[in-house]
DNA sequence: TACTAATAATAGTATTACTATCATTAAATC
DNA sequence: GATTTAATGATAGTAATACTATTATTAGTA
């Protein structure tokens, strides 16, 4: 099976030098994400992430305004990377039944991980986001955030998922609303996957 | 219609005096609900309560250890509330899927509000709920919150309903596992009514 | 060789979460 | 009515956090 390796398209507001650009901003998005996950996001800082890296809070701050802008960038990866594998797998399916039963299995269980970008852990992303995720969209700026477009590839998942089942059965009522609900429903029943 | 007024038994290691006891006991849950609801869990803290109830984050901390405790303090309240209500409302139901849909009714879109606990704006506690509370249970720090007992008001409603589901039909396969997944579920869902 | 951009090193500020101490008030008991 | 006690208020202080600013160093480029 061939691997193929891809760079992602994630919203520049959330940046101010892209991190994709640069070894110090692939090794800022590679360590946040395991630092996240060993630490938890409260415990989780500039600080401790630039000890980590062996650089500066100084020098992480020249790429994100904060840690909020950070972690949105993260989910934002997840996102794209999920667009991107059921895209790439579905794309040469004839049978939309099929083509929804590949979308979701990858949306539930992450399988079919024949995409890697090198330096980011996506299994553990994947726990990240499960585990975290909510908490980027549970505050009371989020409409500032929408605004800045931090929600247009989760929004953009829930759309590619809604048009295949459109495919499926074009008299499915309120595609788009039924897939912005099962999506959030399937992340957060993969929360006791993670738990004892 | 009569209207009840209870007092809701909490778990004590949750604080260290009982807010219930005291005159400014009872101003910090209350102005913590209203506080949360109006900044979001994150912009709130002790200070801003204190000046908000004319009293000291000092005093407020002979209450509370921290806001965590305060706010997993206010979840517990909800839940208990809960099940009080489910209880007080299926207590003279004979027939068993009736009573599960009144108790479903009740998780859902909290009907049947005919219990007051004076000092507690019930409508916006359960908005914090539904918009901030899976934060209390997803942080690192889980496990000891748990064997603190953090969570049993949650598990016995999960258990209230699995309980009558059996009622309804003793062979349903996993009522635990299947109420425990539901509720969260619903209080999930309901996010969508808050948001615009 | 000089110039530029990125990063490191360091220091500093404002806010937060919490602790400690002592003074004041109010209620309960003698 | 005086005395003790418990709750609260007032105030100050500490450690950690989330940044910002400044200057020095290094690496790559003209």
């Amino acid at each position: 099976m061939t691997t193929f390796s891809v760079q992602l398209d994630i919203n520049s507001n959330l940046y101010m030098r892209d991190p994709q650009s640069s070894s110090l901003g692939r090794r800022i998005v590679e360590h946040s994400v395991l630092l996240i996950d060993q630490l938890g996001l409260e415990q989780f800082n500039f600080k401790k992430l630039a000890k980590e890296i062996s650089s500066t809070e100084a020098s992480i701050y020249r790429y994100f305004e904060n840690k909020h802008h950070l972690f949105v960038y993260l989910l934002n990866w997840y996102w794209e990377w999920m667009i991107a594998r059921i895209k790439l797998n579905t794309l040469h399916i004839a049978d939309s039944k099929m083509k929804l039963r590949v979308a979701l299995g990858i949306v539930i269980d992450t399988a079919n991980r024949n995409m890697d970008i090198e330096f980011v852990d996506e299994a553990v992303l994947h726990k990240i986001v499960v585990s975290e995720g909510a908490k980027a969209y549970h505050h009371k700026f989020v409409d500032e955030d929408n605004e800045d477009g931090f929600f247009l590839s989760y929004k953009e998942l829930c759309n590619t998922i809604a048009k295949i089942i459109i495919e499926v059965n074009s008299d499915f009522p309120y595609p788009k609303a039924f897939a912005s609900t099962l999506v959030p429903i399937i992340i957060y029943t993969m929360l006791g996957t993670y738990l004892d």
